[in-house]
DNA sequence: GTCATATAGTTAGATAATCTAATTTATTAT
DNA sequence: ATAATAAATTAGATTATCTAACTATATGAC
């Protein structure tokens, strides 16, 4: 991530905000004839709000020295502990990475003894890879913050914006989901 | 960004997919009391979807072997050519990230002969960052497919839906820029 | 007018998060 | 028994970030 946490003096003459005006008349010139302006202008406005939301997440979890996705991956242990036998490979499946990107996660996680491996018995070609007391414990210490922090995303709307934000997430997570072909 | 390109086999028994209820249980067994459950719900799902988002945008953008940020750079000084002085300082202060990472950025872009680098004449310490023409054209070919991109995000929606996710947008949206310091 | 300080940009060196290709070990299927 | 497949790792690369140190230039105090 990385945000201006201190230090580092910036120009005198900033740029000045264009707002999003300037983008609108740019789509109004170089925008296919197919493409639906105000889905467009949406769009436009949701991946800048991504982008800013991901943002907000790694600074709230930073003072646990854990970034968002490694932290979402100490969760998915979490709630699959007990359940179902978790490997590098489904991991790798389920995050969207390669198998070789998800050891290198794992073994980040590992020398911290948050998460351990073990081989299974079963499948010796396999790993079983289960959260630590210690990555429970990390888990259980910043599970607060995560959870205020993803309230302080929506906590300048309305009940009614909420209600209407909350039916339209679900839908465009549905399919976006389906056309990533991942999911939680 | 990274999702599964090509060739490389994934676990037969992949996890199951859990939903979002484990994780409001979850929640309700770890959010601070002062943590209100639906408005955590709800950031919860925009940070899911905000990810996705972004990966879905890099995706669009890869035949043009360019991120999303750095097309964002490149629209940048497209809408700044002619009109404000770019320089590396200001570009940082903009993407919130520090002078030597704009450095890296510019010299990345630089390479492929997209942007040029010229002294100022007025303060000889700053430099003028401009688009070059092989840039504005790169970024011309590529605008078309990011606007459909933008506008894929939301075609699932229904008109009133989309109205309403307009309203809540840019008010998230205003928020979050205030609270991270940076703005379009 | 000189000298200390501040500013803009870059360089050097580090880390995280990804990738592909190759390798090792184990299982399965012909 | 051997070949093909699969799981995980290793090796080596790239991108995107960081901090700290450095260079060159400008400014301001005296």
């Amino acid at each position: 991530m990385g945000r201006k946490n201190n230090h580092d003096h910036f120009a005198d003459q900033s740029l000045p905000k264009l707002g999003v005006q300037p983008y609108l008349e740019l789509m109004d010139k170089t925008a296919s004839g197919s493409t639906d302006r105000h889905s467009a202008h949406l769009g436009l406005l949701m991946m800048w709000l991504g982008d800013n939301v991901l943002d907000v997440m790694d600074l709230e979890l930073s003072p646990f020295h854990i970034t968002e996705s490694k932290f979402d991956l100490l969760l998915l242990l979490t709630l699959h502990d007990g359940r179902e036998l978790v490997t590098p490979s489904a991991i790798a499946e389920r995050l969207g990475i390669r198998r070789a990107s998800a050891t290198a996660l794992l073994d980040w996680l590992e020398k911290r003894n948050w998460i351990a491996r073990e081989q299974s018995s079963l499948d010796r070609r396999m790993v079983h890879v289960s959260i630590t007391p210690e990555g429970r414990a990390l888990v259980e210490k910043a599970l607060p913050t995560f959870w205020s922090a993803c309230s302080s995303l929506v906590s300048e709307l309305e009940p009614e914006e909420r209600k209407a934000l909350e039916k339209v997430l679900a839908k465009l997570n549905a399919a976006i989901e389906r056309r990533l072909g991942v999911g939680r």
